[in-house]
DNA sequence: ATTACATTGTAACATTTGTTACAGTTACCT
DNA sequence: AGGTAACTGTAACAAATGTTACAATGTAAT
């Protein structure tokens, strides 16, 4: 199995663990093990311990009443597995997470988690910008899901890529990557694409764009 | 001017405070007025204290480049303004935030909160719950947004409301609420569920509904 | 250079949703 | 009871997006 690598866990970096067996060692927690395919958490079991990810690879998975999937992500290690919720008045976790490969879970009970922040500054300051950090990332995907035109979401896309230049700039995902990012079909995005072009928005050549017309651009977010 | 609530406020309720002038004489912080119409908040704005508003209701808006304003929510005081932003990587205001009332808000720094946690263990938890109970509004919604169909957005709604019988129950929401909710136009909601009923899906009266066919439903959130 | 594979462009058609308009119904007020 | 406003049902049409299929182009490996 692999090495932990704590350090570069975003509630637990910087925290200056010079002995991390020892600090293991003094606090009161879990080892759980996994192999591949293995349940580690429920959907709607209830979240009265923060669960690390050390070690491995994980599918958070959204399963609906009729058995489908509705919603997938992956995790890999460190990573804290949906540590707002541990807090939260409805405790309960809002998804599956299936093993993906090996993988070692460390389960740290919640007082011990508040004692570690009473205790801990730093600890408690990661903790409060990772779940922020995730707040953030949802309510961005939550504005970008709720412009409801291709075109919109395009130009919320591209205008956040070109920072206000009118230079030409390159985005790092290929169409079918957008597609999935904005939930649309690939061939309507690129329907879109190429109307924008005809219409002197923008001008493409491969994955390297430009703005032409801000104004237009802007236009297409309402 | 209104009284202060502090005790409704979800980060400061349960604290103990038996006199709320001198916990606020002890605290570093400052006190700001404003009356109808001004901005108490630029989006894009530092954010290194949390703001509580609270006395007064405020409308929190995004505004896009072109100055068309894409997303509005009210607040009523007491509440702190976007308490998940203090601690994020990315600390900036996310909205303008303007008075609709005489308004009182109240700016701590964010040292003074950090101070308030590590000395408050209730403090602490009420700040750590009210992010987390976000993150879980913000989690839920998204799940409803990324349901592409009317019908299917009603399903995952109307089944969350049956709460697994068949009995009949009523929502709270006429069509333009549940419009407005799902992101539609409410004839498209209308039509959406005549046909449901149509298929022999559900029965309506009125704002009283009740499911007839729980496998069609489920079927209909893929 | 050739092949195999991924990516992009595009077209025809189906489906879903939005828009606008109006009629019927219910709720409420006096 | 009558009048008014809110809510609901529905229809015709427009617009946007999805689906499927295939051609054109680019990319990487050999």
């Amino acid at each position: 199995m692999k090495k932990r690598e704590l350090d570069s866990c975003p509630i637990c970096h910087n925290l200056n663990i010079d002995d991390e067996e020892s600090f293991l060692d003094d606090l009161k927690c879990a080892f759980r093990y996994y192999e591949k395919n293995d349940t580690i958490v429920l959907q709607g079991q209830l979240c009265d311990a923060l669960y690390v990810l050390t070690i491995g690879k994980v599918r958070a998975e959204t399963v609906s009443e009729n058995g489908a999937i509705i919603n997938v992500e992956i995790v890999e290690a460190p990573r804290p597995l949906a540590p707002a919720f541990l807090f939260s008045d409805n405790n309960r976790f809002p998804v599956n997470i299936i093993a993906l490969d090996d993988v070692e879970v460390i389960v740290i009970p919640k007082s011990e988690i508040v004692r570690l922040m009473m205790t801990n500054p730093d600890f408690m300051q990661n903790y409060l910008a990772h779940n922020a950090n995730r707040t953030q990332f949802l309510t961005s995907r939550l504005q970008l899901l709720s412009i409801k035109t291709i075109k919109g979401k395009l130009a919320h896309y591209l205008l956040e890529m070109a920072r206000n230049t009118d230079r030409p700039f390159v985005v790092d995902k290929n169409q079918s990557e957008l597609a999935e990012l904005f939930s649309v079909a690939r061939p309507s995005l690129a329907r879109s694409l190429s109307e924008m072009v005809q219409d002197g928005v923008i001008q493409i050549h491969r994955r390297e764009f430009r703005i032409l017309d801000l104004n237009k651009m802007k236009n297409l977010l309402v």
